[in-house]
DNA sequence: ATTCTCACA
DNA sequence: TGTGAGGA
């Protein structure tokens, strides 16, 4: 049995769980959103939500860290090698007024997309952001490029 | 008790 | 990345 994407995108943990889970402060769980490489869920009360999908994904950026030794700046300029646009078949004319398409280093979805396919949907609700969530996504995804 | 934002000896 | 203030 393979955990359903629901599964891994319910919003269940809060900062302090999730810090706990990781071994990490919830200060650079902080520091990790404000630098665009993870989306929380956010409550009205502007309090913060982890799924597991979002553990997974701070798992991923952890080890580039410790074991690859990539910045995250690194990190942030691989996650902006993502063709968004291909992923969810953007329309060529979507492609023209696209400040992702049209050259970035940041993630896509440190973009609010509001005039292509994306419309006013949340980056979490994305599957360029979802599906992504785990090392061997981006790597496969890379290396489907690659060749 | 927790979490949030902002600032920084 | 850490710590603390000030508010909710």
């Amino acid at each position: 049995m393979t955990k359903t994407d629901s599964t891994l995108d319910k919003p269940i943990y809060t900062i302090s769980a999730a810090a706990k889970l990781l071994n990490i402060s919830v200060h650079t769980l902080r520091m990790y959103e404000r630098e665009g490489l993870i989306v929380p869920f956010k409550k009205e009360s502007n309090q913060r939500l982890y799924s597991q999908g979002d553990i997974d994904r701070i798992n991923c950026i952890r080890n580039e860290i410790n074991e690859s030794k990539i910045s995250i700046n690194g990190i942030k300029t691989i996650y902006s090698m993502i063709p968004c646009w291909d992923i969810v078949k953007c329309t060529k004319k979507e492609r023209e007024k696209c400040g992702f398409f049209n050259g970035s280093n940041l993630p896509c979805w440190t973009y609010n997309h509001n005039q292509n396919i994306c419309g006013t949907k949340t980056c979490r609700d994305c599957i360029v952001y979802s599906q992504y969530s785990e090392c061997n996504n981006v790597k496969e995804l890379i290396k489907s490029i690659a060749r």
